[in-house]
DNA sequence: CTTCAATTGTTGAATATTCAATATTTTCAA
DNA sequence: TTGAAAATATTGAATATTCAACAATTGAAG
């Protein structure tokens, strides 16, 4: 990892003439200032990409956030892959229920507390979730493109300590 | 508007020690360092405090959008509309349709090219489209408190830059 | 122990979104 | 000028999501 001195005296290039510099917006500000909008359509344009490179495999988004997580091998109960993936519970049951019959995915019922049922990525489960990462891998490389790769990185820093600073 | 010199000879804190920053996902790096779900999650969050608040008004964040949009006065055809507001043609008629029972807003065809429709606001719109601002500017104001302005600016710089770049 | 509240997951009905097809109007080439 | 293609918006059927109610299990207080 890069190391660099924890100070360092250097040129700073910075804007001529008042800046676009965005602001907390007015009542009357467009709606393209708002850090609300801004993210709806960063995540649609992003999420409508990875949904086409998806595609060759005829999975929807949901589907390779559901096997990404469930390929650490152990066990993920209902609950934990719902806030895992970013769905409700029962859009998730009703998605795991297609998965289970493309056989996927399959539920075993907690031992420990069987109110629950823990989750589980069959092999072609695995073998399928090792495609999609690569087409989702290919598609932040072609982010990363044409977008720069400190850009991708300090974008990523900021959405973490976002969703920190959100809880 | 801020107007400063072009160029600064400043004092810049940088990170002492490897940092941890984020890296182009490997097919075996957790979901969460991929920059979609980030975007997704930190959407999802932010849109939910939105709603949240937006629902004093019992109003769907898509609404607060449309008539943000046609606020301004002018007469925007569906597709121009649909575009601004992340939304599908048809989900957008739909909408449009609720919102028209609603005295919110109305239709007229555009003389200019029959096949288009003009949306525009009616009062009873915009003297609603104030109150849900003043709820989504207090959402942001609330967000800039706790996550701070520095990084509320940048992060929308970012989000504004990846938007250009993807086009 | 027993009982009642909380947790977990699913279901079915209500709602919303999307896809494909349609109708209308405009554009443009022949 | 005419006819075919493109652009625009809507519709209805198919699909997906959400809300509220439910069932099963656990936890915990009395």
């Amino acid at each position: 990892m890069a190391s660099i001195a924890s100070h360092s005296l250097i040129w700073v290039k910075t804007k001529t003439k008042s800046q676009a510099v965005a602001k907390p917006p007015k009542d009357n500000s467009p709606i393209t200032e708002h850090l609300a909008y801004l993210l709806a359509q960063a995540n649609r344009e992003i999420n409508r990409q990875l949904e086409m490179r998806l595609s060759k495999e005829g999975v929807p988004v949901e589907q390779w956030r559901i096997l990404k997580v469930l390929s650490d091998g152990n066990g993920h109960s209902m609950g934990e892959l719902a806030d895992a993936v970013l769905l409700n519970h029962p859009t998730l049951t009703k998605m795991v229920d297609r998965m289970v019959s493309d056989a996927l995915v399959y539920r075993v019922q907690d031992p420990k507390d069987r109110r629950k049922v823990l989750m589980f990525v069959s092999d072609r489960g695995k073998a399928l979730s090792k495609r999609l990462n690569s087409l989702a891998v290919s598609q932040e490389e072609h982010i990363v493109e044409s977008y720069g790769d400190k850009s991708t990185n300090e974008l990523k820093r900021l959405l973490e300590s976002l969703i920190d600073s959100s809880n």
